[in-house]
RNA sequence: GGAGGGAUACCCAAGUGGUCAACGGGAUCAGACUGUAAAUCUGACGGCUCUGCCUUCGAAGGUUCGACUCCUUCUCCCUCCA
């Protein structure tokens, strides 16, 4: 069993921020299991890195022997949370807040473990609640309280819209924790409101208020945004092994530290070691190589961990054209076909103008051999690789 | 109900009668270099039957030799007053 002290130097590490500390550790020392809940809107059911950030802490309360709640906000998905900029959401029917929870469960249990994890929909107790069980809940906060919130704050002196709805977003997200009866509630940092409102709500209903560990936001490929998908900076966790292994080598060397502290299992004794091992000398793409290894392995195996690596070294250090590449059967008409035509067919260029801009640049290549000629064209009966760029190709067989 | 402001390419944002396929920045893509799909530098960035042509500046009309720029109507967004 491990010691308390071990326990909070696991739970610790990655965490922004646990309120109240000494209240976590009394009760971790009753030594009974722990509800620990986190809560996940069910219109995002594409699962990248920076959710796991969170899990992977989910996943050390499991490894500790604590219950795991995973719950699936499709009541609150109907409000959406007014954190950050908020554009309207299309409601979700039914079935697809169904799918999306399935396709949740298939992703989140590649790290959780099912055995330890309840899943949950925050329909159920709101549903019954109705109403006029909304305005005794609403009864129990106040404006001026809500207005607490930074963002409602800022937006409330800025003169921007508040919409009456979006205050019963923290007020749905807290009875959650009371009808779960919560020990512990894991968030990111901006839901931190929320999760305080949590443990508001569980005194007024005569519990014992929820302990509350936030995470960072993990920051995505551009290293400035946070990571979503919306913005296209992600690692999906359901992406190829190649795919994931490319973008983890392409992101900064400066935020290559970070993605290690956030997302790697390694002890932070080992990241130390790297840090002080790249100030002296040693190659940080070497570090990026076991960062993306690793992330790798998680999601697929070592054994295609390896050989993303190796592929990866095959075509951008050498230039190696990838084993599996789409084919692209076109069909000759009476004329010779245009390169143009043949980039844009095989989809790797938007529009035949973008084909000849990629030829103008020296992107274009045919079997390797690169094409400086925007006229060129195939006859009949050929079969040939073309390549825009390192990273797009096309076997094309013309019939 | 009243008053005012705005809508420009993926995003932000100039342009206020011709020199506009439309400044600039970001994102993206290509090339060079390298240590990698890092960093840096260079270039491209509406479409096409591509030294030219066609279609774009919220929508539809109009004025004009010529409109993103002027006029009319409409749609949408925002702010203030009530």
């Amino acid at each position: 069993m491990h010691s308390v002290r071990d326990t909070i130097e696991l739970i610790r590490r990655g965490a922004e921020e646990i309120i109240v500390e000494s209240e976590l550790i009394a009760r971790l020392q009753t030594g009974r299991p722990l509800r620990v809940k986190a809560g996940f809107d069910p219109t995002a059911p594409d699962l990248h890195l920076g959710h796991t950030v969170l899990i992977n802490k989910l996943r050390h309360f499991q490894d500790l022997g604590h219950h795991v709640v995973f719950l699936i906000g499709d009541f609150t998905g109907m409000i959406g949370d007014p954190t950050g900029k908020n554009a309207t959401r299309p409601p979700l029917s039914a079935e697809q807040i169904a799918d999306n929870a399935k396709t949740y469960q298939e992703q989140v249990f590649k790290i959780l473990d099912p055995q330890r994890t309840e899943i949950c929909f925050n329909s159920t107790w709101f549903d019954t609640l109705g109403a006029s069980g909304m305005i005794r809940l609403a009864a129990l906060h106040t404006v001026a309280r809500m207005l607490e919130r930074d963002d409602f704050a800022k937006r409330y002196a800025g003169c921007q819209p508040i919409a009456i709805h979006e205050l019963l977003y923290p007020l749905c997200q807290g009875y959650d924790s009371v009808a779960l009866r919560a020990d512990l509630e894991l968030g990111g940092t901006d839901q931190k409101f929320n999760l305080l409102v949590g443990r508001e709500l569980q005194k007024q209903f005569g519990q014992a208020p929820q302990s509350i560990l936030t995470v960072p936001l993990l920051e995505g490929l551009d290293g400035v945004n946070k990571m979503s998908k919306s913005l296209g900076n992600y690692v999906g966790i359901n992406e190829p092994a190649n795919e994931m292994f490319g973008k983890l080598m392409s992101i900064s060397d400066e935020l290559m530290w970070r993605y290690l502290e956030l997302l790697s299992f390694r002890p932070t004794s080992a990241l130390d070691t790297l840090k002080h091992e790249v100030a002296e000398g040693r190659n940080p793409r070497e570090v990026k190589v076991e960062l993306a290894k690793e992330i790798v392995e998680r999601f697929h195996s070592a054994e295609a961990a390896r050989q993303a690596l190796a592929d990866f070294d095959a075509r951008f250090r050498q230039g190696a054209i990838p084993d599996e590449i789409p084919e692209v059967r076109l069909a000759a008409g009476t004329q010779p076909l245009a390169i143009a035509h043949v980039l844009k067919q095989a989809g790797l260029t938007g529009s035949t103008s973008e084909a000849l801009r990629m030829i103008e640049q020296g992107g274009v290549r045919v079997d390797g051999a690169r094409v400086d000629d925007r006229q060129m064209t195939f006859a009949s009966q050929r079969r040939f690789v073309i390549q825009v760029g390192k990273r797009k190709f096309a076997r094309v067989s013309i019939d």
